[in-house]
DNA sequence: AAAAAGATGAGGGCGGTT
DNA sequence: AACCGCCCTCATCTTTTT
């Protein structure tokens, strides 16, 4: 959606309607504080504004990169694609070479046609990992690079980005350079639209809470809708970036103050759907330690949106992004439809990628009611088209042609390895269910890279509801080892699939299984403690069914039958929590 | 028996206009 | 404030096909 309009130089679309105001928010304009690098930026007149001549110069002389890379990027790319796109991939493909193991499959093109064997390849080694030890001194160049493409993929301009890095020195964390470039474009002072909660008293101990638990859940059930005229303010952060995502820039925040009972050991991190019924995140936020979610939009990581709220309690500054970094376009993702995507769609981000997939009798539909006509069908078979196109994410693949995902277009777009969810005696159609369960890996990672820094050494996961393993594949990505994972999954096929991905990339550490959330207590946790240590993360989604919008028969809220194991996520985090505490008092 | 396809809206945010 | 129109949503249940 906004992503392809940060070149100014895509000089055909006029953005009619919907996203001039996020634009506006995300894209610093290039007429400001920074110069502009050659003086092309708006020649924008009619057709080929960026030829691919003028674009390999540019590549090639202004910017100095090699120009082998260059001739390769343009390659993957169209003539006709925006020079910011092109340019990404350079340095994608510079990010890659210079890094001596193998990456993700790379950062535009090829994702769905070729298959790369290696990427199951353990990143965890630290010294193969440039990414996992940001002050090692060794790599700057490598560093370097990273930051620019990670500055780059921020929609910033390369400009400003070299500036930025010029002005900072070698040392400079993302953090710090994001927040330079925000601090030169100021002006704007409008940015807090996240406020800590203040600090005045609130129940204290969780002694109090736990027993205020069942009236908690006697009183929701009651009153139900009488919660609705609760002066709460509905919080929503217009963009959905959270404390800031890699995308959007004027908004960064970097601070804020948690209750203090909120503060680990252990970090926690909970997820689930933004958009739940009223009131539902007001009372999960009650529960966990009033800590007040982080709304996200997962379109800001990705080429697909994915609106969730995060609970947590860690750290905000020093994030930095998952590299290498996943393209945040449907062209860029899907290069192939490229050829077919006709003028009149103008997605360039895909909807949220939910349990199911459109079936052949609707493709066929749209297949034949796109027939027969010579240019652009007329409008309102354009409308019928595109609706269906954004109800069941629809892709071009041929002539009057659409099709769903593929579960490994899915896989890539959430972040996760190619056939992560492949084999193992699991269906397409539970392929796609738990996929569309399951986390998008970059936007988590995006706030679990915190860790990286607090525990060189490794973690001990509690993984509630891991599902298909979102948590730990982020985490290992990040290249946080894995000491000892307790992942607790009710579904046997999901368990299979961590217990495969365990395998196959070779974690040293040691994984448990547990089906039954409501059967972990207090004993199974405190043998787990006295055999490791403790918990350094406590993360977990709990079902969203009842609170999803597209569940159309039991839209329950949080007392639904599924999504009411909220309340174990909360009971397991505070057992945890409160044991942490006792080891840590006997410790003094 | 298992997998895939088909049928099934309400709820709520947001921008724009009265 | 209130209203309207547009848009999107980690899905479930039943039927058909494999």
């Amino acid at each position: 959606m906004d992503d392809n309009a940060s070149n100014d130089e895509s000089c055909n679309i006029d953005w009619d309607t919907d996203d001039e105001r996020e634009i506006e928010n995300l894209v610093p304009s290039s007429s400001s504080i920074f110069p502009v690098p050659n003086g092309d930026v708006n020649a924008g007149s009619g057709e080929g504004c960026s030829s691919a001549v003028s674009t390999k110069v540019r590549l090639i002389y202004d910017m100095k990169f090699p120009e082998d890379l260059v001739l390769k990027a343009i390659e993957q790319h169209g003539e006709e694609d925006p020079f910011e796109s092109i340019l990404n991939t350079v340095l994608s493909l510079q990010a890659i070479q210079s890094s001596p193991e193998q990456q993700q499959c790379g950062n535009s093109g090829r994702c769905s046609s070729g298959y790369d064997d290696d990427f199951l390849d353990d990143l965890s080694d630290s010294d193969s990992w440039c990414g996992s030890n940001m002050a090692n001194t060794t790599c700057t160049s490598k560093v370097e690079d990273k930051r620019l493409l990670a500055l780059m993929n921020m929609d910033f301009s390369v400009a400003e980005a070299s500036i930025a890095i010029d002005r900072c020195g070698p040392e400079a964390s993302i953090a710090e350079l994001t927040d330079f470039i925000t601090a030169a474009q100021m002006a704007k002072a409008d940015e807090v639209f996240f406020k800590d909660p203040p600090d005045e008293s609130k129940s204290k101990h969780s002694e109090k809470k736990r027993k205020l638990y069942e009236l908690e859940m006697l009183k929701k059930r009651k009153n139900g809708a009488h919660l609705a005229e609760d002066k709460e303010t509905i919080r929503f952060p217009k963009p959905m970036v959270g404390f800031g995502a890699p995308t959007e820039v004027g908004s960064l925040v970097l601070h804020r103050n948690l209750p203090e009972e909120a503060t680990g050991p252990p970090y926690f991190y909970y997820e689930n759907v933004a958009l739940a019924p009223k009131g539902v995140w007001d009372t999960i936020s009650s529960f966990l330690y009033d800590v007040q979610p982080e709304f996200v939009d997962s379109k800001f990581f990705s080429a697909a949106a994915r609106k969730r709220g995060y609970v947590h309690n860690l750290p905000i500054d020093k994030r930095s992004p998952l590299l290498p970094l996943p393209p945040k376009t449907i062209h860029d993702a899907l290069p192939m439809t490229r050829r077919w995507w006709p003028s009149w769609d103008t997605r360039t981000k895909l909807n949220c990628l939910q349990t199911c997939i459109a079936s052949a009798t609707l493709t066929n539909r749209i297949r034949k009611a796109l027939e027969g006509y010579e240019n652009d069908p007329p409008m309102n078979v354009q409308k019928f088209v595109i609706d269906e196109c954004k109800k069941w994410n629809l892709v071009w693949v041929g002539r009057n042609k659409v099709a769903p995902l593929e579960c490994d277009e899915v896989e890539m777009l959430l972040g996760f390895p190619k056939n992560h969810t492949r084999g193992g005696g699991i269906s397409r159609t539970d392929r796609y269910k738990s996929l569309g369960n399951s986390f998008q890996v970059d936007t988590v990672a995006y706030h679990l890279s915190v860790l990286r820094d607090i525990f060189p050494g490794g973690i001990n996961l509690l993984s509630l509801f891991s599902g298909i393993g979102g948590a730990e594949v982020a985490l290992h990505r990040l290249g946080i080892r894995l000491k000892n994972v307790v992942s607790v999954e009710i579904s046997e096929a999901n368990q299979n699939v961590v217990r495969s991905w365990w395998e196959q990339t070779n974690q040293k550490g040691n994984l448990i299984h547990i089906a039954d959330v409501q059967k972990l207590n207090g004993d199974k946790l405190e043998e787990f403690m006295a055999s490791f240590g403790g918990f350094d993360l406590v993360v977990g989604g709990s079902p969203c069914n009842n609170l999803a919008g597209s569940n159309r028969h039991h839209r329950d809220g949080l007392e639904g039958e599924h999504s009411s194991l909220f309340y174990d996520y909360f009971r397991i985090l505070d057992l945890v929590k409160g044991m942490m505490r006792g080891q840590q008092q006997s410790r003094v």
